[in-house]
RNA sequence: GCGACCGUAGCUCAGCUGGUAGAGCCCUCGGUUGUGAUCCGAGUUGUCGCGGGUUCGAGUCCCGUCGGUCGCCCCA
């Protein structure tokens, strides 16, 4: 009687992606790729644990609770309840707030690092969207203040990182919140979190769609300064290079700032008009791959000047941004009686990553690393094919032993199907020379493993 | 968390208004002796997501449930 083996049927988890070898060997070189540029800059590699303590996550506060995954063992004591509870970080900003704190007196500021590391948020899975996915932040924190050359630098590092792949144009889109947030005071706006998200989602809905939302939520006057604002930061993006010069037209001609404008307000938008224009003049360089856009606003709170999103101009299906970030006054304020500002950007390597595997942007790499597959022409020989591979190897390639003395045919097969350029011809008798055949040209030449270079 | 749609072999899918499952790909073997990608032949593979209901009979209809995709909120 034979009876049935139970299979439990495989299947996907949403939200946590995995890649075949052809394309993890991709990501690996991208990855690489990043690491590299970063440290160029001589920003240092820091790994902080996939846990914190729930309290220290929580901190960030507010509707990201959510999207917090909680850890707790399957069968917990009674009374664990008295441990801390831990949680799964949701990005690498708050784990660097408390790590920066906790080694404060270790660390030499200002503090230049990257971070390549897995995050979690519980949301529901869509294009570019995931539970489980690998982000790659840069952040330079230092003590009282810190100098706007990094808000630069930062954002230009992560272009030069983004241009080492090749995915398409990239558009890096430079604000500064300061400016919405000192018209919004200025003009009095009671509800400006409301209008920083209909702002946000202008160039999703359009200027109709905008106008449409915006009744109701505010009165008259208001009104028309929002819809003007909304007009300059249009006006703007048809003319980055003019951005400096619209928004001081603006304020001058702006009889609703000029009338109920509190003074502190008006010294908000100046400076943040004076912070953007200086970062846009150090990114001159690359050209339009950077502009300045006032919609953008970033949904995260404790952003307070510049900050940045990143769209991918050849993949028009996917408007997300890959790489977002900014600058906040104090980043470990809650951890530390210190202050902190900071300034950092992300690339979202994961929903970067997929969106251009989906789009069909990605050329899949080899099924495995090997430069060489050794055929096994019989056990007898298996230790003048071994020899072989060694030597090859020490010599730095790399090289696969085929397992088994099977028909040639099918060790040439395997390599084949694995996408293993070479393969390579140990004596099949006493006295014949080694070959190698290349498999893209079906070419085989006797060769030495001490001196054949591919 | 809310809404819409979907769930048949490892993969992509077919299965008409209910009558007890099929194709292609993949995989394995073969088309003699030491050479792949093509071609030809043969073969293996399914609790039709799960549970219940209607029916003589359900992959097919109904309810529930779980999972997935997309949209919204939010964000990398």
């Amino acid at each position: 009687m034979s009876e049935k083996k139970k299979i439990y049927k495989p299947k996907p988890v949403s939200g946590f992606p995995e890649w075949l070898p052809e394309y993890r060997a991709v990501e690996q070189r991208w990855l690489d790729k990043i690491r590299a540029v970063f440290e160029s800059y001589g920003y240092c590699s820091i790994e902080t644990p996939a846990v914190e303590e729930l309290e220290v996550i929580a901190a960030k506060g507010e509707d990201v609770d959510k999207e917090i995954y909680v850890l707790e063992r399957l069968q917990a004591d009674p009374d664990e309840k008295k441990d801390a509870r831990l949680a799964l970080h949701f990005d690498q900003t708050v784990p660097l707030a408390r790590y920066v704190a906790q080694h404060f007196a270790d660390l030499t500021f200002p503090f230049k690092r990257y971070q390549m590391q897995k995050v979690w948020r519980g949301e529901r899975p869509q294009m570019g969207r995931m539970r489980e996915f690998t982000q790659c932040d840069i952040d330079v924190i230092n003590v009282d203040s810190l100098p706007l050359h990094f808000d630069a630098e930062v954002a230009a590092i992560c272009y030069e990182a983004l241009a080492a792949m090749d995915m398409g144009r990239v558009q890096l889109r430079v604000s500064n919140r300061k400016i919405l947030l000192g018209l919004l005071e200025n003009i009095g706006v009671k509800n400006p979190a409301e209008i920083l998200r209909l702002i946000d989602k202008m160039d999703k809905i359009g200027l109709l769609e905008f106008k449409v939302q915006l009744e109701g939520t505010t009165e008259k006057e208001v009104k028309n300064a929002i819809i003007q604002f909304v007009e300059l930061s249009n006006a703007v993006k048809e003319n980055p290079s003019n951005a400096s010069g619209l928004l001081r037209d603006f304020i001058a001609r702006n009889d609703v700032i000029a009338r109920s404008g509190s003074d502190a307000a008006i010294q908000m938008m100046n400076e943040g008009i004076e912070e953007l224009d200086f970062v846009l003049k150090q990114l001159e360089h690359l050209g339009d791959g950077v502009v300045a856009d006032l919609s953008i606003v970033r949904g995260l709170d404790y952003y307070t000047g510049t900050v940045y999103e990143t769209q991918l101009l050849d993949v028009p299906e996917f408007v997300g941004s890959v790489c977002s970030g900014g600058r906040y006054d104090d980043l470990a304020g809650s951890y530390i009686n210190k202050h902190l500002p900071g300034v950092g950007i992300s690339i979202g390597f994961t929903r970067l990553f997929d969106v251009l595997r989906q789009a069909g942007k990605i050329e899949p790499g080899p099924k495995s690393p090997a430069d060489v597959l050794v055929v096994l022409p019989s056990e007898e020989r298996r230790d003048e094919a071994a020899q072989a591979a060694r030597t090859l190897r020490e010599r730095g390639m790399k090289v696969e032993l085929y397992h088994a003395p099977q028909k040639v045919g099918k060790q040439i097969s395997y390599a084949e199907k694995k996408g293993i350029p070479y393969v390579w011809f140990p004596p099949f008798e006493d006295g014949l020379a080694h070959e190698v055949k290349n498999m893209s040209t079906g070419e085989q030449t006797e060769a030495s493993p001490n001196d054949w270079t591919i």
